[in-house]
DNA sequence: GATGAATGAGGGTTCATTCAT
DNA sequence: GATGAATGAACCCTCATTCAT
């Protein structure tokens, strides 16, 4: 049941705090459990992480960053629109077939579970409004759904950038506002792989489920001439 | 800061609890905040409605069952697949808006955020199996997730009746997954709501979002004959 | 389930008192339990007897009246030593039997459930001593202790005057102490009714078990001549 | 009014928990008492015992555990009813006199208190059976109730074997019921533990008492030929 | 550096008692 | 007189965090 062997502590945690975090939720999940998996002591998590919100941060935020590094490089290999956006759906499925529960945890814990605020983005920059007039968010408060939306952000801004090209170039419908396509794209896909009726990436490959979403997007769930 | 009033105790209750629980989310929302703002004493909501996940039921359930009702008898009053559609969405458009929190606690907290387990649906009935075999999970574990399942069910069972229905017609594309689609397309608009960037909503209202997204849906972001 | 009817209300609270307390002990019983059994309202209980505490005492008292009222007649009714003890356990065993559940309650948890005391007669005069000398015992605490105490008391008292009268008479040995044999018995039998391994009451009679238990007391368990 | 010093932190604990147990009885003890009194914290009492009940039970396992074992080896140093009887009681009575209000909780309170339920010995094995056909008992109550049962068990049955042998060897007179015998016997010594009028054991010692009481049992309190 | 014993604020829940109707 | 909605103090229990070793 042990994580434990040469490998260091902190890698032994990260690795004992993603299957915590993954089977219990974020708020249910106890560093006492993860201590155990990780077999290190209880301060060595404060030393090395702080407290728990870091420590699942930190596990996240290492993950995004090779992941978003991926996309990029999938993207850029790429020409043009479909095949770039194939491209990007096939490490996208991957990363979060792979990356389910986590991802899950971000997207509401992290994220809207703090329903309180409302992040708008200006010119490039992120601000924290409060949603209920009473209610005051802490600094601290609003940095860490800050820290969250940008892994998020991250990810979703080169989809963005992708449609954002296609409209430019007169391939996509105008009017089109890239940035609402591309979330309702983005979530379309996550919320699919989050909550699978069927196993899909069980009988296709990322491969294959990307090539389907794409053309569905681009050219619709309509067969021609129909309507 | 007091809902009070001469509003019954129980809607002064179902009141605060719907401000408490947008705004911190099922976990972190407290009875002591909900009473204090309600300004009821906290036996009165054990009185009411038993405990606390019974009084967040409570309040999300009864607004279910009226939107689904809304959903149906929208839908049954179109004929042909593109207006059933329009008119699901610019009733599930205002409806999530308007439930924003509550829902996003639905679909995240209640449901994914126990990630350990995995809902399966065999010939109408469901199934909660656990997602990592050492962890065994609860029957009453089993019944809430259940519970919480069956009130989004409700919800995307009609979208999967139309998008059967078009494909049994002829009019959308074969091969093609009902079930998957129909998900797709309701998570992606519920998390285009859910996380809106700009409030599109404030700008267009529910039946014009509504006629954009069926369109794309059934035809594509493509302009046609550029790819 | 309701033992409602046309019985007044403080006889249907006290038939559902004695269920509910029997059937719970006396601290786990709720006045809920007791008023819905009842079918009356929960302020019924409080203008009839005043306090939980009290309508215990009250379901109680009544019923030792009338069975140390017996206990006098039946023991009065016989003369000599050991028919006079025939008769005392005669009705001992029924009335315990009967009361099983109700008078286990007093024997611990108003008696000695509260073990902070420990109880001494002098000359007819009870006193109620601390046991820990640290600690206070309150008024109101002292005289609840003593009433449920009287109760016990009234019924072994009796007892305790047959045997004294069996010393004065040379029967019983002495050097003899009257209260602590009488204790023992009358214990000893109580406590062989509250756990009875077989129910000897189902194979034998209330005066069949007494002839016994009289027997042995008497002349003991021993054969004679073996040791 | 602190127990703290230098002794261990379970140690403090347990040395609070049976003089609050003790005063106050199981329910109406409080966790807060025992940890106000043993100077530590209230997470220190569920890091060594779990929660109450197995604070309780750990209190209470240890000490029956020495005595049971002392009372063995009392017996088995002797020969003989008689011998057997006397150290049997010796042993007991110096342990119900020094742990008599630990002891009389677990004949009440954990035992009878819950008297929805009755204990059944068949070959053996013991059976919880319900005491009222309405009521079910959940299978963890069974297991407590059952886990403190066996702790009185434990200390009698060495009584009854005792009383075994006698029968079988033509001491004890037949008719006679080892089990029920032995519960009367033990009881009643217990109950005038539990309950003394006067400090007997302070007047006389353990051995001295013991000694009358086996007499007593053997061969009655009546002075020969007086009836 | 690493540990894990110890903490205590804070959570959900229960139930005897009150009092306006 | 009778009611039962409403209360809130008090209970048991959890777990992120600290700090002496």
């Amino acid at each position: 049941m042990k994580v434990s062997g040469a490998a260091p502590k902190d890698q032994r945690i990260l690795a004992a705090a993603e299957k915590i975090f993954s089977m219990y939720g974020y708020e249910k999940a106890t560093l006492d459990a993860i201590i155990k998996l990780a077999d290190v002591g209880k301060g060595t998590i404060y030393k090395y992480f702080g407290n728990k919100e870091q420590l699942f941060y930190h596990l996240v935020v290492g993950r995004n960053e090779a992941f978003v590094k991926r996309l990029r490089q999938a993207v850029d290999a790429q020409e043009g629109l479909k095949d770039k956006l194939c491209a990007y759906f096939e490490e996208f499925i991957s990363f979060y077939y792979e990356n389910n529960s986590l991802w899950q945890i971000i997207c509401f814990e992290m994220l809207g579970g703090s329903n309180a605020c409302r992040i708008q983005k200006v010119d490039g920059d992120y601000q924290v409004l409060p949603r209920y007039s009473q209610l005051e968010i802490k600094a601290e408060a609003k940095e860490q759904i800050l820290r969250y939306y940008s892994i998020l952000d991250a990810e979703y801004v080169i989809l963005e950038k992708i449609l954002l090209d296609g409209i430019n170039a007169g391939i996509l419908k105008a009017p089109n506002d890239a940035e609402a396509t591309s979330k309702y794209l983005f979530f379309g896909v996550a919320m699919s792989i989050f909550n699978p009726t069927q196993n899909l990436i069980e009988k296709f490959n990322a491969k294959e489920i990307s090539l389907i979403i794409v053309d569905r997007f681009l050219h619709g769930e309509c067969v021609p001439e129909t309507i």
